[in-house]
DNA sequence: TTGAAAGCGCTACCAT
DNA sequence: ATGGTAGCGCTTTCAA
């Protein structure tokens, strides 16, 4: 079933057809109404594939994923779902590629130049990203969540990491912890030069120097039960420490099981304050304050973004960042002196 | 940039150029060379649209998945990281349609209707579901995971929740549990049909029957904090119940937190078992004793056997049950007698 | 107000 | 071993 057949039916021409569908040219009443009713009769969708041929457009997004392991975790899909959603609203599909991290770049490449899709969302970006160069090389439209560090001409939003981190640091400094911590993500990334490992060790930096805090940073696997590990590392940089900053929402279950069983109740002992979706933050026990990753809003002005680049190449690029409020959940509290504290280890 | 410009610079025909691409012709080694030279320098990829049109195929899989709240749970991403790579070893790329759950049906049939994929993958099926009703009617290729309770004629494959409850049921009856509880996916979902409700419904109460066992069933929200709210349902059904079941992984966490809330200690009180992911059911405190949702394995055989139903139309439907061990974390014991429980309440 | 026909870029059949 | 060309199903310009 094709446009020529629903033309045969109705006895006029294919282009007349298509106008009909596109409403771009006047149209008999009478004869409009004959198409419709034989489109109707026989549920007419005009081709996807020949469409996109002939305009040279896809109405197709592709969204490049992290290969977690094969699955994906909570932040990522939040961004997944909003991004997927966002993209329906305007019509446009979203495709998944798993090509993230250094992985499968070739994936992505094979996505621009067989031009599959109209645009390109990238997660969790690189400082220094190959894919975006090769973006940037081919002149292809995109849009990546997560990128702040450089200042290479391209549209992002990205999650206010260091000004999160900053203020985290800020709040603990206001309880009068002298000696604190940064859970980050893990050393790989934080190697690998992820934007987000980078930003959050930049503002917790910066903000320790400002404050003349003495700050130390662990890097913590996002394997579940991590957070024992980088517990015991925090603690053997820095005995002291009595609050902790943490952006790795994956291990922050486990740094809480793991400071009860050292004997350190929250926020008696130690304080603790994180960047993390409510469903983790609110979870553990105690329940920790935490700055939520703002995936909905972000993934609506990503693909509205994405779809004025592809529409219009040439204006400003659009650079904008996301924070969200603390929530409250008991978890800071005003320091001890140091040597008041119980250990038992 | 097509493959007109390379037949031109190689001073070749286009037809020897599509044929160099795609080895479907013997073709001269200095002429290969030649034409091999001009794609690398130009570093051409024929364009998908055209061969798609070209082929009537689009080497694209459609995954359906559920809107929930636009945030997908872990069981669901789990679903969605290991299709997509499953696709992407096939050379296939995957379109994600948010469309479950009677919502954005139209959505839907709007890729079937436009050709825009080859196949679909639909999540979350309902006992009656209109996509597959829908689907069947087309005779589109499509494949469901979690259909298992209806006979029509399609592919599917499916966590063997009937099974794995009553397994789970076994194992609390071995242990002298008389009064035992199922925490099943909310009650909209059950009544809107959900197959995995249902299934774990009826393997519950098929289970009981034959053991000779009290059940009895809650159905509980999955907002985080549910937990609490269930474990009251269960105990104003029957105060006796010594021993959980929970299909629900959502709401685990929270229910071994109302547990230790109520003063009811796991698994000396109360013995609890689950069909959950690992990330979810070793993470809780005591870590409960569960079996995982084999969702790699479930994918890649989705996409296998949805690939060949787009190759060959005719073949018998492929049903497939994947079940896993359940993994003991010691959340499991022995049943006291009732009277003897020390309840503070 | 409508129709005819030239593409869009590729594949594959029919020739040579 | 290679070339010419007719589609694939749609959009849109040019004509009437």
């Amino acid at each position: 079933m094709n446009i020529g057949h629903i033309a045969q039916q109705a006895g006029v021409s294919r282009s007349t057809v298509s106008y009909v569908l596109s409403g771009k040219r006047q149209i008999g009443a009478a004869t409009r109404a004959r198409v419709m009713a034989i489109i109707d009769q026989a549920n007419y969708r005009p081709s996807a594939t020949a469409r996109a041929l002939s305009n040279g457009s896809t109405r197709t997004l592709a969204l490049a994923v992290p290969r977690l392991h094969h699955h994906l975790s909570i932040e990522i899909m939040q961004f997944v779902g909003a991004i997927a959603e966002a993209a329906a609203e305007d019509e446009f599909d979203t495709l998944l590629s798993p090509s993230g991290g250094g992985e499968r770049q070739s994936a992505l490449e094979r996505l621009v130049m067989e031009r599959r899709v109209d645009g390109i969302i990238l997660m969790e970006t690189l400082i220094s990203d190959p894919r975006v160069e090769m973006l940037m090389a081919q002149g292809f439209p995109f849009i990546t969540i997560g990128r702040a560090g450089h200042d290479t001409e391209h549209d992002w939003v990205d999650t206010n990491y260091e000004g999160l981190v900053r203020e985290a640091v800020e709040r603990l400094a206001a309880q009068g912890h002298r000696h604190i911590a940064l859970v980050n993500r893990p050393q790989e990334m934080l190697d690998k030069g992820y934007c987000l490992s980078v930003n959050a060790k930049a503002g917790f930096e910066a903000a320790c120097a400002d404050l003349g805090l003495h700050g130390v940073m662990a890097c913590c696997d996002e394997d579940d039960g991590a957070g024992e590990q980088s517990l015991r590392q925090i603690l053997d940089l820095d005995p002291k420490v009595t609050g902790v900053v943490s952006v790795n929402d994956r291990s922050l279950a486990a740094l809480m099981d793991a400071l009860a069983a050292d004997g350190r109740s929250v926020p008696d002992d130690m304080s603790v304050i994180a960047v993390a979706p409510p469903r983790v933050a609110a979870r553990t026990s105690p329940p920790v304050t935490a700055a939520d990753v703002p995936a909905a809003p972000m993934a609506a002005k990503a693909v509205q973004t994405l779809l004025a680049r592809i529409g219009d190449v040439e204006t400003e690029p659009v650079r904008e960042l996301f924070s969200t409020p603390f929530v409250d959940r008991g978890s800071v509290g005003p320091a001890k002196r140091p040597a008041a504290r119980n250990r038992r280890r």
